[in-house]
Parts: structure tokens; C-alpha cells; sequence
DNA sequence: ATTCTAACA
DNA sequence: TGTTAGTA
């Protein structure tokens, strides 16, 4: 399919996924006149990457976690060398600290809410 | 009408 | 990211 199509079925700007592509989330095939051609497969994968990215993964990490979820997962863990798992410990590193600071965010506003006469609004 | 690349705001 | 330009 063509990346219009691609883009109604994901709800992804086609503006993204050229972006995707150009940060090596997706490799789409290209037919004669240059078109992107995208598989069915593609509509999930693209589904992953804006979930991953809604939730304010960088597409750097985004990169990485596809392939340690995907069927090479194996391989890549048992050839994981010294310097890989050091930068991925950095990006758990990173990771930690914005959950920091969503996480007092989060209480910010629900601390708020709880004062205010709608505390019902919010669980918990 | 749709997509492509490149680039600026 | 949105958007625009000039194409194919």
C-alpha cells in the first residue's frame, strides 16, 4: 500500500512516517515511480512505534527496543557486548529520571485536584 | 489526486 | 512537525 493508506489506517502523518523512515523505523520497499510501498505488516509495526513514541520514548530507543522485541531477540541477547549493555543501562538511566519527573508531575496535579471540590473526578 | 525530496519557519 | 515548492 502507498503511504496515504498507510497514514488513514494508522492515523500517522505521512509527514511521520517518511521521519520513521528516515530515522530507520521503517525500510518500506519502493515501487517503479519511487512510491513507498508499504506491507499489512508495516500497519502493525507503525502501530508499535507510535505507541512507544506516545509515550515519549525517543525514536533513538524506539529503534532499539523493536529489535530487542522482535524474532532476533536471541540472537542480539546472546551476542549483547560490554559497551551495548552499558549504553543501554544509560538508557535506563535516562528513563528513571523521567518517570521522576512525570511522576511528580502527576502528583502535582493530582494533589491539586484532591483540594479542590472535583477530587472526585480523579481516583485515588 | 497522490507522492517525492528538500528546506524553511 | 507543518508546510510549501516543483515534479513525476
Amino acid at each position: 500500500m502507498k503511504i496515504g493508506e498507510l497514514s488513514r489506517r494508522t492515523g500517522v502523518a505521512t509527514r511521520l512516517l517518511r521521519y520513521y523512515e528516515e530515522q530507520g523505523l521503517l525500510r518500506p520497499e519502493r515501487s517503479g515511480n519511487g512510491y513507498r510501498a508499504y506491507t499489512e505488516a508495516d500497519v502493525e509495526l507503525v502501530d508499535r512505534i507510535a505507541l512507544l513514541i506516545r509515550s515519549g520514548v525517543p525514536t533513538r530507543l524506539v529503534s532499539v527496543l523493536l529489535d530487542l522485541e522482535g524474532e532476533r531477540a536471541p540472537e542480539l541477547a546472546a551476542t549483547c557486548t560490554a559497551d551495548v549493555a552499558q549504553l543501554l543501562v544509560a538508557e535506563l538511566t535516562q528513563l528513571d529520571a523521567r518517570i521522576d519527573c512525570l511522576t511528580r508531575t502527576r502528583q502535582t496535579i493530582l494533589g491539586f485536584l484532591a483540594r479542590t471540590e472535583h477530587a472526585a473526578l480523579v481516583a485515588q
